[in-house]
DNA sequence: AATCGCATATGATGATGATCATGCGAAGCA
DNA sequence: TGCTTCGCATGATCATCATCATATGCGATT
């Protein structure tokens, strides 16, 4: 179960059920989630968020301790999210054709527009270092997982070599979506997708 | 006594007569063009780079209509600068190692540690959909030269299909770039690097 | 229905940012 | 050598930002 964590000392009506205090974080958090990877993590505000969340900006320190932390929160939450997307995408295919359909879902128009609930390597990953240690520690626990993913759907996982080429697809993966995003040109950036789809086109199981 | 700075700092002679004002105008570029890739797009102050180039924040205007247009021309000289370091890489190897040497300065721990210094696409790719026009234009133009750089080191340079994987190759290097400094983990920076290294190690002409 | 505590709002503070008006001092011309 | 022009500095303005102190009002408990 769960540790009882009351901020106060009478019962005030502790239950599996979140209190409001808690919805109202759940919030902020999932608005901070997209607002960061919508407009970056320095071009997102306190009070952008918790506008977002209709709120004003004067609660939002008794729910976080500071900025960072929430930005912490968040891309964790944003990491988390995109993880289980891909797995499920994974799961949800054809036997053999996990990794194909994994590719073709990230490399889709639909993601090249979709930056706000988009894999957030993808959408802040040229910011990460410069942030706080808990933000990249977050990050780089994704990453990890994500990795993991990918490796499963490969025809040797386990076998040495695997989890070394889940890298190398990852690393194209959120590449060409980094350059298929930051282009003007609409043929550019398709023309990039396609590249790294035809290129992955006979890899899998 | 007061400190005379003249162009003998940089002999830039491109044009012999370079007016005083042309010569503060070009420092301030390439200050701004280190400067964005250090602290991004959104990090960078007016009055940051004003100083880092040794002046105060009044004069900027007198240099540059607004602060996107210096971004801009930044963007324009990081970029610019990044396709002739990776031309000259390659220029300099070994017949048929070209493309392996361009992989191996990429991937290196230099570039990886050197952001500053480095290739602005995977030092601000995640920023620049949220550019001016004009910076993403120069952006573009300078992605395409850096394919085009490529595509000549492939043994197949004009066969159907070689723009393609020099499209895969440099989403590749700027994807393993991006993600080896993102996370926070040395140990996985370095496989990332690696993996791709190894993936790309056949290739060449 | 009255009360009380907690979640949120209001408003303040000090820092920093982009932009602009204006003054000063040095470089070059007469 | 004195004058003029131009490049840069000083300093101000107005906006935005993170953070915090305090007020208020809703909802649950009595």
């Amino acid at each position: 179960m769960m540790i009882m964590r009351s901020n106060s000392a009478h019962p005030s009506a502790k239950r599996a059920t979140q209190s409001r205090k808690e919805v109202t974080h759940d919030r902020i958090v999932e608005v901070a989630a997209r607002a960061i990877r919508r407009s970056g993590y320095a071009g997102t505000g306190v009070a952008d968020i918790m506008r977002e969340a209709g709120l004003t900006h004067g609660g939002f320190y008794a729910h976080f301790a500071s900025r960072d932390r929430l930005l912490a929160e968040a891309a964790d939450r944003a990491g988390a999210e995109a993880v289980r997307l891909s797995a499920d995408i994974a799961a949800a295919a054809a036997p053999g054709r996990s990794l194909q359909e994994l590719l073709r879902a990230y490399l889709s128009k639909a993601h090249l527009e979709g930056v706000e609930n988009g894999c957030p390597v993808a959408a802040l990953g040229s910011e990460m270092h410069r942030q706080a240690p808990e933000v990249r520690h977050a990050a780089t626990r994704h990453i990890k997982e994500m990795i993991d993913v990918v490796a499963r759907q490969l025809p040797g996982w386990g076998m040495p070599g695997a989890h070394e080429q889940a890298m190398f697809i990852v690393s194209s993966m959120i590449g060409t979506m980094v350059m298929a995003r930051a282009v003007d040109d609409p043929k550019l950036s398709k023309a990039l997708r396609e590249a790294t789809l035809k290129h992955f086109s006979e890899v899998g199981k």
